[in-house]
DNA sequence: TACTATCCTAGTAGTCCGATAGGATAACAG
DNA sequence: CTGTTATCCTATCGGACTACTAGGATAGTA
């Protein structure tokens, strides 16, 4: 299941991404335009923003801009921010791999090789779809 | 994240499509050979049984045992009963669909369009892959 | 009758999600 | 310098869900 967290900050993103970049826009505008609660956006966006994906702008006329430029903008960047890893299982992840301590051999593993289909697959969409292509 | 029910379950149908079929074999031994615990795996089988995956036998010698050939059990199914839907959200589910009510329009949604092809990706992997496949 | 193994309902500790509260900080307007 | 605007930051919290566990009922075997 995709979070709510993930799901609001796509939609932000997009948002963000049709608008002429660098000129701020405010949480609240945001907030109206995609039914977001204010306080929770506001936490997605902070996050995005010490991840380097967003800039911010404080007092009147402030808010916050896309640093890069949309098409630089890979999902597979924001799913990992947000989301966390890609992957359905520790064992397949390529940035949180973890070892499973039930599975003595991952090779053999039914989970493992399926799972490892699915990651490269997803992966893939990821990879090929960047912020400009969801703000079409 | 795959939950650990869905995992187990699939170690558990490997397991099982390894041995010859229709021969009964029991929790614990199952449980052994896997690492699982053998109350959580015993309420895992017991809802692969009532979806018509699995057949049982009661006493001394007992367990359970595939009903299908392996190669006719499509990971689709499986993922289905044990962890729900494919999709990463209620409105590009297939079997669930649900309405998003902060959305107004799934045509122009950005998180709609890019999940429809995670979820045509996941489903491809799922379709193409049978126990058979797995427990090679 | 004793034993084995599935069947079934309930409960529970722990974790995470989605959201909220409330103030601190910084930028700008007058 | 002062008020206003808007981001920054930490802490909290109810509810849902996950991964088990408990304990007995049922049914088949010896």
């Amino acid at each position: 299941m995709l979070s709510k967290k993930t799901k609001y900050g796509i939609k932000a993103l997009t948002y963000l991404a049709r608008q002429d970049s660098r000129i701020p826009v405010s949480i609240a505008t945001i907030s109206k335009s995609e039914n977001i609660s204010v306080k929770f956006l506001e936490s997605i966006l902070l996050t995005l923003k010490r991840n380097g994906i967003l800039g911010s702008k404080k007092g009147l006329g402030g808010g916050y801009y896309l640093i890069k430029n949309p098409k630089d903008v890979p999902m597979t960047t924001v799913m990992r921010i947000l989301e966390g890893p890609i992957a359905m299982v520790p064992c397949v992840s390529l940035n949180y791999y973890e070892k499973c301590d039930d599975c003595p051999d991952e090779d053999t593993c039914a989970v493992h090789r399926l799972m490892i289909q699915v990651r490269d697959n997803t992966l893939e969409v990821f990879r090929n779809t960047t912020l400009a292509d969801l703000s079409k």
